[in-house]
DNA sequence: ACAGTTTCCCGTAAATGC
DNA sequence: TGCATTTACGGGAAACTG
């Protein structure tokens, strides 16, 4: 018998789960309401087994949530290993407090509902050489969540308890005095959600500039409040990973994202390239993750490096990254564009790089003439000589007309000169991180 | 007793349900699962009512759907007129057939479920001068859906029920044979639609239009099956309402957007105006709701009118369509730009019609240079002379880099020249309608 | 296979509770 | 009042079901 409720409690548990679409690779957060499958699977069938075996999946009751429906099921014999198991689908989990009594009871006093531990157990009863056996087994501990908006805390436990209990006895209130990580062991299970996602870890440079935002020193333990509470860095994290898996896979898995750059540290980089180097960076403002690039521009022997505001998800959707590179352009009055963009830093060239992910688009369709949403900075009518201390007009500039400007026999240097002299002219006026 | 009868024969039935909010003003549709309240108003409070009167919501059971609460409840007084009211609410309609005996019942025999007409009753009970009363109230008729991607068809039945059934007794098999509307009737009806979604009608050129895609003679009957069956009019007719409510409100209400012209009205009336002169139409083959505009354009004595592929409204929620306008240009290669809309049909300057509702966007924001999506049709390299009959390439042209052209002393008539002619290339090359 | 119909569920917004 | 948590439901897609 001991034998036996060994075996069981060496049970595998798995939940499959819609919500796992979303990020992918998220196990162990169920969402109340939302239909899951749980697997109970026992791991040898001992040839004296001749009676059928019952399981029953049971919901802690903690806090007021149980299944909706959680009837006995027979194990049946897996095919290929000889096991037994049983498979649970359309399981859900309801909220079953009163809209009155809803106090979270022992466990959690203080916790936040990502913060509490759930684990789904699985009884079974038989009689064996004329013994009656009352075995368990028990899930992984699980988050529930009611709203998808929780999922990022929720995971920000999984992968927190996860670095921390690796063995029984599972620790369910493990969030009421969390035990901090080290960065080596933070950095790690942060470089295995881009791999998750992106199919690519976090580099050195990568990894160092995220370890700033939670300590100084690589040895100072990161506490769980500086993790995952208030405002907190894996929130910005998590926007950037949803960022990725939504319309960066390619170019991340590629190593072309440096992404954890900070502005200084993008100075310095792109300093020593030549004029028309940039590289891509994550916003380090925006929660729900966007990406913008800057570029060096070397003239009259100053050096400038200039940064566009962040592409978010939204543009993304529109008009991939690839594209917005491709397509980039400072246009002036004079009604000439330029792409800034030319070398991936390094210095690899631009096409080589995103070539292969430029969507083609051909120029008429159904009769149409094609247009497209294009990556524009427009530049002022006139910023020379000695700019107008105004502040940035908020009238948009006037395209022009059919009333062509007639001082068109410029030279292309002079407008080289001109669109970089605006542009520095611009980000003068403007507070710098 | 037959006074009481009619009386609360005449009550009003109310609905109001979150559905509404996507499109306004389409009551009469509920979705099941989906909370509304329905209130009934008897229009008197005779002194004689001393004791209280009870009502009860009861839904007709002819398919299986059921209300999910329908308590009792007394008739409150209702505060100004003095008459009797009382409001159901968080009532809700669920499915109750089980999934094995879904047949449909009787008056509905091949009929969709859009087709469907329901009433709500209200019974109420109670003893009057000795006497047991049974009065009755129902609501008008409605449409239950299960899904919003039924709400068109279900409007469809609201909007043809109520011209055809504006008086006592309720037809609820109407749609079994549905007796035709003339133009008269349904052209008031889309008017409506019009109105109460873009606060402006629908002019006589434009329900001409409409009338072409549903009978060549406006005497003729217009049958219920041409109207809203298969990949019907109405439906895009819908998606365009859509389209106005979620981002054209305003210059629908203004009345420049002509919309529906077909192309070849479109170079009619163009054709006579000045180069430059635009105006705006509904595509005609996206179902979803898309808008486009076309321009004329002579020179060399020819005259050509140019058109643009359809903005959808996923491109109108990134930018809005004065901004679309304003910021629209042809490009070159030799990187220079030209917005080739100048004056809405007749004449109206562009920027006098829209430039209220140009959106200012500074050049730097937190330090960053303003980046916006801007719609551009590119031109290709060498379209001049004699373009190659090769088709459309595939390969994106490649922008400008730094190594600008050298050519670039070509005067400014020459560029307009050049854009006009390749783009009249372009368009010889495809099918035309 | 297929179309009409319903369910499922994310993501946003609003409501609710504490 | 503010914050934490839950509910509501539109919209797109998948699943159902005859």
């Amino acid at each position: 018998v001991s034998l036996l409720t060994k075996l069981l409690a060496n049970a595998l548990v798995v939940e499959k789960q819609p919500i796992m679409s979303s990020l992918p690779q998220r196990p162990l957060i169920l969402k109340t309401k939302v239909q899951f499958t749980v697997t109970v699977r026992f791991l040898a069938n001992l040839p004296e087994f001749k009676c059928p075996i019952k399981a029953k999946p049971v919901f802690d009751k903690f806090r007021g949530f149980d299944f909706s429906r959680a009837d006995c099921k027979v194990l049946d014999v897996d095919t290929p290993g000889g096991g037994l198991v049983a498979e649970f689908g359309h399981m859900s989990i309801k909220d079953k407090r009163h809209p009155k009594s809803k106090g979270t009871s022992e466990p959690f006093s203080r916790l936040g509902v990502t913060e509490e531990l759930h684990i789904i157990k699985f009884v079974a009863d038989f009689q064996h050489a004329g013994l009656r056996c009352n075995i368990e087994a028990s899930s992984l501990p699980l988050v529930v969540v009611s709203s998808t908006n929780q999922i990022p805390s929720a995971w920000a436990s999984v992968m927190w308890y996860n670095m921390l209990c690796t063995s029984e006895p599972r620790n369910l209130s493990l969030f009421a005095n969390p035990p901090p990580l080290t960065w080596k062991q933070l950095s790690q299970v942060l470089s295995w959600q881009f791999l998750s996602v992106g199919q690519r870890e976090l580099d050195e440079h990568q990894l160092s500039m995220l370890r700033e935002k939670f300590v100084d020193n690589p040895d100072d333990p990161i506490h769980w409040n500086k993790f995952s509470k208030n405002e907190s860095a894996w929130i910005w994290i998590d926007g950037i990973l949803d960022l990725i898996k939504k319309h960066l896979v390619d170019l991340w898995r590629e190593g072309f994202i440096m992404g954890f750059v900070n502005r200084k540290r993008t100075r310095a980089l792109l300093q020593e390239k030549k004029t028309g180097t940039f590289l891509l960076r994550f916003s380090e403002s925006n929660n729900d993750g966007a990406i913008t690039f800057s570029w060096v521009e070397h003239s009259n022997g100053e050096t400038h490096v200039h940064a566009v505001d962040p592409c978010t998800k939204q543009e993304l959707s529109v008009m991939s990254l690839p594209d917005i590179i491709n397509h980039y352009s400072l246009r002036a009055k004079k009604n000439m564009t330029m792409n800034p963009l030319l070398y991936l830093y390094p210095d690899i060239d631009k096409d080589v790089a995103f070539g292969p992910y430029y969507k083609s688009s051909g120029k008429v369709k159904d009769g149409y003439v094609v247009r497209r949403l294009m990556p524009v900075t427009l530049m002022s009518v006139s910023f020379l000589p000695s700019p107008p201390p105004s502040p940035p007009r908020e009238i948009p500039p006037m395209d022009m007309d059919m009333n062509m400007d007639t001082d068109m026999d410029i030279n292309p240097d002079q407008l080289i000169q001109d669109l970089f002299t605006e542009l520095t002219y611009l980000q003068n006026a403007t507070i710098s991180e």
